[in-house]
DNA sequence: TCCATTGTACGAGAGTCGTCGTAGTTTTAT
DNA sequence: ATAAAACTACGACGACTCTCGTACAATGGA
């Protein structure tokens, strides 16, 4: 089987989600980069193609608060936990929040950190690639 | 005397404001509402114009978190503190993002309590007028 | 001068948060 | 059947947060 019944991940509905929520959820550097590179990447990615300076637990932990806060969706397809960004329902409930707040996080980062960033700039691949023409 | 020199609060300059420290400033129910009704007033307002629901001390904590993350800024007139929103200094390093931290809270309000709203709303006179043409 | 107003400092308590390691579950591949 | 990969659950720890009350400081007016 590819997608399990018994590995359903609860997920607040679009009404259930809150603007403190929310920047709660981003005010941590480790989540704030987690979603910097999710939205960077446009499709849905695995928890473990995140390079991430804490414990495989303390990475769990966030992607549930990403997710218990409505900023994420997950799901899983086959050992892999897949996440994306709750674009769609975010942008209906405060338009331009999450734009700006990823925007905001990317000039932080090139404006402290220049081409490698510090704390909040992605360290891989995709790095700092948002809203750049 | 009308500003004294004994009583100048430190604030963080336009480059130390952090967009974790911003969210993370923004998340609290209590300090949003604050933040909503001294956007929403224009001009500078007195910590005791506010009506929270806690005590003298913990709304002074609130405010300071405001401004040692670079939200609000402050400074005395005689006994009252009087407090505004770091419109310029935000919107030069997170351009948007207060905007529409603000006009997401309005919305959220207005969908959750209707008139009189809930936890974010406002309580008192200028109640909900953010970016309400 | 004395007092009312406004806000602060300090300490304390309850709760939440971020972190970890270890042990376990689910799935896929051999 | 066995092993590897990916992630979780649980308990623990220290740090921080939100809250309060009491006691104190600065200012302005009677």
């Amino acid at each position: 089987m590819t997608t399990n019944a018994s590995r359903v991940l609860a997920h607040p509905s679009r009404d259930e989600i809150r603007v403190e929520g929310v920047l709660h959820a981003l005010a941590d550097p480790i989540r704030l980069r987690i979603v910097l590179q999710l939205a960077a990447a446009a499709d849905e990615q695995a928890c473990s193609h995140f390079d991430l300076p804490v414990s495989k637990s303390t990475t769990t932990h966030h992607f549930r608060v990403l997710r218990e806060n409505g900023v994420i969706t997950q799901f899983y397809r086959g050992t892999a936990k897949l996440s994306c960004v709750r674009t769609e329902d975010l942008d209906a409930l405060f338009p331009g929040l999450l734009d700006s707040v990823l925007r905001g996080a990317d000039l932080q980062a090139r404006r402290l950190g220049g081409a490698d960033a510090s704390s909040v700039a992605l360290s891989g691949t995709a790095a700092g690639r948002v809203e750049q023409p």
